[in-house]
DNA sequence: CATGCTATAATTTGATCATATTCTTCAGCG
DNA sequence: CGCTGAAGAATATGATCAAATTATAGCATG
């Protein structure tokens, strides 16, 4: 739960207290001191700027249509400048941030020719990667997923919004991991920048008790050893969460 | 014939005459000045930087293996440190040079089993941009990738690869941004990136002379108004060409 | 005494920051 | 209603720090 500390305003450099009379207890506290302080400290701050904007993007702590700057960015994580240019610039060119008109940048509001798109590409790429996935599988990786998704349903049963989305992702990237196709799996984890934003859209609307997915049949073939049965479902879990997202995207008035 | 001035070892900060003795006459030539030097100069630098840098990749100005150093380019460019930052760092988040080990950056190498997967990639979507494109066909539109299949030829004849490249990808692209799915036209762009430093390979194995392609029947369906023949043929088109890079691959000890 | 290995010094390069400059926007004024 | 100037934010620079690679020298061993 390390993506949902931080409220979306405090990006927009809303914080006048500028260095001087500030923080008071806050010595500077050193960024690079959070993760193990300890063993191998050596990720660099653009890449913790970089995951942390990132799961904030993915998770749905930034809205859709909300505005992200750098100096808010950079008070609000407490980083310098460039890393936190450089993770901006790295988003954008992921499509997870856009930059709109002159010089500002904002989530992107998915509309419903991207969201086919999407459709159209998860869908095609996905279950390819699945069935690379089954050919793969051991009894280890079939139980780490098996736990994934014990715990995302745990956080169903819970309501927890937050633990759904992550849960669900980390199930679709592991199944990415394991098929040992770096370059597909890099562009599908991509697409979920673009219609992240939206999956929280679509809890609001129907609440975590409303949400099947197909994860039980897929960890079935994967147990079977049914590749193609395995992409198969996926596919349709794909279309099922896509057709999800385009119900939320009709029926609200877009959130913003 | 922008992309081709800057010869590779330049790119290693190897001009070891630093700032006061050196280039005699190039007093500070303003980047900005460079591309239009009149109406609207507003194209940021980091920009510039990466397109430059983009195009050298891929039309195989950089051969894979290849190392990239940011001084080293912040001299050949004569640009500052944050702009061609942001260029390496975008590039890199889109597979276009690779991060390897500590703090080198390198253009990667085309493996076999990421071939297989650009293959899989490109002979599912590109298709289906193709068709895209054949139901917003026009005249003008058609006109303008004739113009620039006719350059191609030219290019073949004249055996100049770098135009060969630079048409070919030119073609490709225009039905890409024609298909007006942004999204997907941006994936299939960013995987251009990958097998693009190999394609110079490709041809110095067999020259121009032998690089037969499916255009015309291509623009033939386009005028024919058959979109499901131009996705066909477009799939064949891919299959064509990525069948020319294993070629080369297997064929050469990987050239560095 | 020569050769090879390890440890240390130097140079190169990447990461970060503070600061200057430019551009955009918006408010006040003619 | 348009123009001008001030404020704020993004872009870009150079300096500084840290890490890593390479070069060098000393030591040990054959």
């Amino acid at each position: 739960m390390v993506y949902a500390f931080m409220q979306n305003e405090m990006l927009q450099h809303t914080a006048k207290q500028d260095g001087k009379t500030a923080p008071m207890g806050s010595e500077k506290t050193d960024p690079r001191l959070l993760p193990a302080a300890d063993a191998a400290v050596k990720t660099p701050i653009h890449q913790h700027v970089y995951e942390r904007l990132r799961k904030m993007i993915l998770f749905g702590d930034l809205a859709p249509g909300q505005g992200v700057t750098i100096q808010g960015l950079t008070a609000a994580l407490d980083a310098g400048m460039t890393p936190v240019r450089e993770a901006i610039r790295r988003l954008i060119s992921e499509g997870a941030l856009t930059h709109l008109g002159n010089r500002r940048v904002t989530v992107p509001e998915l509309t419903h020719a991207g969201l086919e798109e999407l459709g159209f590409m998860r869908e095609t790429l996905e279950p390819e990667l699945t069935k690379r996935a089954a050919n793969r599988m051991t009894d280890g990786r079939l139980n780490a997923l098996h736990d994934c998704d014990n715990a995302l349903n745990l956080a169903i049963d819970r309501g927890d919004v937050g633990g759904y989305l992550m849960q669900n992702y980390s199930f679709h990237r592991m199944i990415y991991d394991l098929a040992e196709a770096p370059i597909m799996a890099a562009t599908v984890d991509r697409l979920w920048l673009r219609f992240g934003p939206s999956l929280r859209g679509v809890c609001g609307r129907y609440g975590t008790s409303n949400l099947p997915d197909k994860h039980a049949e897929l960890l079935a073939a994967f147990a079977a050893g049914d590749a193609a049965l395995a992409g198969e479902v996926m596919a349709g879990d794909v279309a099922q969460g896509m057709t999800q997202i385009r119900a939320a995207l009709d029926g609200l008035p877009i959130p913003r």
